[in-house]
DNA sequence: CTTGGCACCGTTAGCGTTAACATATGCTGT
DNA sequence: ACAGCATATGTTAACGCTAACGGTGCCAAG
């Protein structure tokens, strides 16, 4: 552990070696209230030469401000929450707010834990994933006063304000694309995942759509844990032997549609004549494949930016607070559905 | 804005709801010193009713004890760095230590802001990934009096204790498993960042092998932005289109690696016969390439691990700070280095 | 010369919690 | 019966900072 020489610096310490009060210092350190150029200069260079670092505790207490924005989502592993975190933190940036990430691995229990945690240090807003919440976690959120930003997720009733897509409605439109391109028999391959509330509504809108069709799955399976890539060949081809006569294949997420995607091709099959494919994030992660999978963005920067905005105050309506944001994932056909 | 009834709570009011003292609903509160089973229902009850969460400002300057750990990463598309913030997570997870995250995009001057604005919150430790850093931040961390555990990379001077692995003998590793493999027309293709000291080290590294061996690098191309696939693929097609005679590309990462390696297979090109590749990370997410790319393990989640034990005070060697733990990637061939 | 205003800086009183100590109550053993 | 101790609760004084307000000196306008 490095030198610790003294005891702690405080603002004392600074007003000390300057020569004038700790409101002053204060008042340098956080450029409010006239200070003249002359002691703000004396005042910095005492507070370089000794090291002083503010102590936000006791400024957060005193002036009951704080500017860390709390941040919650279900894993790091998704590669869809490295993302909307990118785009906070860099909305956050230059707004003086600090984001502060929890992770609850899809643990309902983790993050009613987290999410206490992070309010007892009292933030300025939260950033949480999903509308689905513990009973107690909702009423923290409600009672918290300040703003709450439920975000990924629109299918449901949110607490403030929400910034996401409808995973139900993009099941749905990818379900509507691919009978619009003529296929008729079709297979879903996803994660076994009862808490991914998002793939599930996915999967219910795809399967809504596939019904006003007069259709219905003809093959499911789902799986947990390891690779995905790896796992989206194998349950490809343990599909396609079970279920030969499939003619489309709907992932729930790219990375296991690239691992069919490249089975298929692998096993020269005709994609997307007589097998079509789709995955879905718009993982751009996977350019460069051989055949750009068909996917759907789930605007994950953009998520990230308005919630950011939202917490940061500085709403693109103009409104403060309750407010609704449903971005509209586009569908990219990319390679493997075939155009009639 | 959720509901925000009346002034904040604060232990008063539950001590006025429970009919106890402040000091007691507060030692409830902490599970801390004597409290009979019969007030603390009472209390507990209370707390709960009222939906009272506590303060930790205000605790933490009262006790001059904060649980949080800041976690400086400079990026998190870097498909490292969230392996190993959940290593941090997990490891953290039941030691009452909270991570709070914080990214600098390769910036110094950010690294700077980031720490700066995290140690005025006088955390429990520091995890920050490197061991370059500017001398304020360098200055800033010897003075906190706290753990700080530098993570990744081990070539250099550690300010107290690092965790992570030699990417200069990574590199030379590689360097020597190529040349004892016996290819000899080499080029290397990687990330246009000055800042990155982590690749720059790999390819000092692997040069030094190359020189060893009499060698040195026959073509190299640096690429910046874009999908790391796109790119892999592009640059191998320029790069073998300029130097045809190479017979192996080491790639600073497996993205790119395998850009190439899809680019080789579907130009037909025998590989690892003709022309070798390589990789570095071990990034699993791959497994399920039509070949397995040859890389390094970077030990991501054991870094994350092994870290946050140190500012947990876990270490497993006992000592107390000033420790270095150097991790010993793994070589593993995969499917894109000839065997003799 | 006064008056008012401005620029600059200091004083006072908390912010909500906990450490440390003080007090009250019951119980044990002799 | 009463010291002696353990258990259970209360009281007081910080923790380091900032909001709010109060001076002081100086200058321009009246």
């Amino acid at each position: 552990m490095p030198t610790d020489p003294r005891r702690p610096l405080t603002l004392r310490d600074v007003s000390e070696a300057s020569g004038v009060s700790e409101m002053t210092v204060s008042r340098v350190l956080r450029n409010r209230g006239d200070v003249s150029d002359a002691t703000r200069e004396r005042v910095l260079a005492a507070a370089k030469s000794l090291g002083y670092v503010p102590n936000k505790i006791a400024g957060a207490l005193a002036s009951q401000r704080v500017n860390l924005v709390a941040v919650i989502v279900p894993s790091l592993s998704n590669l869809v929450f490295p993302d909307v975190l990118t785009g906070i933190s860099r909305t956050l940036e230059d707004t003086g707010l600090q984001p502060v990430f929890g992770v609850t691995n899809y643990r309902p229990e983790r993050e009613e834990a987290v999410l206490y945690e992070m309010l007892s240090w009292r933030p300025t807003g939260v950033i949480i994933a999903g509308l689905e919440h513990s009973e107690a976690a909702r009423a923290m959120m409600m009672n918290a006063g300040i703003p709450i930003v439920e975000i990924m997720d629109v299918d449901g009733e949110p607490i403030d304000s929400v910034v996401g897509i409808s995973h139900f409605r993009a099941g749905h439109e990818m379900a509507k694309a691919i009978v619009a391109a003529g296929y008729r028999r079709i297979g879903f391959l996803g994660t076994k995942m009862p808490l991914d509330h998002r793939a599930r509504k996915r999967m219910e809108g795809f399967e809504r759509g596939l019904a006003e069709a007069g259709l219905k799955l003809q093959d499911r399976e789902f799986y947990e844990g390891g690779s995905a890539l790896a796992k989206g060949r194998e349950m490809t081809a343990g599909m396609m032997a079970r279920s030969p006569d499939l003619d489309f294949l709907y992932y729930s997420n790219d990375m296991i549609g690239a691992g069919g995607l490249l089975w298929c091709l692998e096993q020269g099959i005709d994609v997307p004549g007589r097998l079509g494919l789709a995955g879905f994030n718009g993982v751009d992660l996977l350019e460069g494949l051989p055949r750009r999978l068909a996917t759907m963005d789930a605007c994950r920067h953009e998520i990230g930016r308005r919630a950011a905005k939202l917490v940061a105050g500085q709403s693109e309506t103009g409104l403060v607070g309750g407010e609704r944001v449903e971005l509209t994932p586009t569908l990219d056909m990319g390679d493997t559905i075939r155009r009639r």
